[in-house]
DNA sequence: CAAACACTTGAGCAAACGCTCAAACGTTTT
DNA sequence: AAAACGTTTGAGCGTTTGCTCAAGTGTTTG
């Protein structure tokens, strides 16, 4: 059927609408960049993601770098290892998180230098 | 005075602490990065930024682009024009709204990719 | 084996967020 | 001048977020 689909009645432009439309990310695609962006998008979380750039780090430690307490660090630590951005190592009673995905540092490295401009 | 300042009593690995302090962006800076990261990690303020990156939109058209409200479009367009990534220009009583910042697309494209592997 | 330690977890709460709805605004058409 | 249009705005509301505090886990030390 050579029929056009998503007829739009009430718009102004609707070539450009479509041209937008067809743009537009996927579902899925969409929803995973949002949890990226949202990870970083947190002070403590951003803070955390640029100490372990410079290594890996303990949670105790991680907390006295960015001035938070072990709980309110640790709590965060969940959701980054959740979004797979953080991974953890365990030695004794000591648990060392480091950087796991390679695009958070591009994340960071674009956003930091829009507001340094 | 030769005194070494913020000693850190209770930490484990007070080199490792330093090492990451030292990296840790400067207030201002951090502040930026995250208005302009928070301005991306919403589901409609990304659409807007997709749709608007395949050229200027009024308001209407981009509520159709991505299935909101006037009014919601509206309110998340005053914010990003608030953080200085988009812009707009009136003609008549149609408001076109364009991309203003050159550091979105960078960010969106690292988002993405990352949400496509 | 008890105490100390490093960390995690759950509940609870205040603040921030993102939408809707109704009203308003400035412009254009009739 | 009135009506229609495209957009903006403010109030209100339910949801989400990020912290604290207290309790819990597992490991190590005395």
């Amino acid at each position: 059927m050579g029929v056009p689909v998503t007829l739009e009645p009430c718009c102004i432009h609707p070539e450009a609408v479509e041209r937008a439309k067809a743009n537009l990310p996927s579902g899925d695609t969409l929803e995973g960049a949002i949890k990226l962006l949202k990870a970083v998008s947190d002070p403590t979380r951003l803070k955390i993601l640029s100490a372990l750039s410079t290594g890996e780090l303990c949670v105790g430690d991680l907390a006295a770098t960015i001035g938070q307490s072990e709980s309110a660090t640790s709590h965060q630590l969940r959701l980054l290892r959740e979004t797979r951005l953080v991974s953890s190592r365990k030695e004794g009673r000591v648990n060392y998180y480091r950087l796991e995905d390679h695009h958070v540092g591009q994340l960071m490295a674009a956003a930091l230098e829009h507001a340094r401009e």
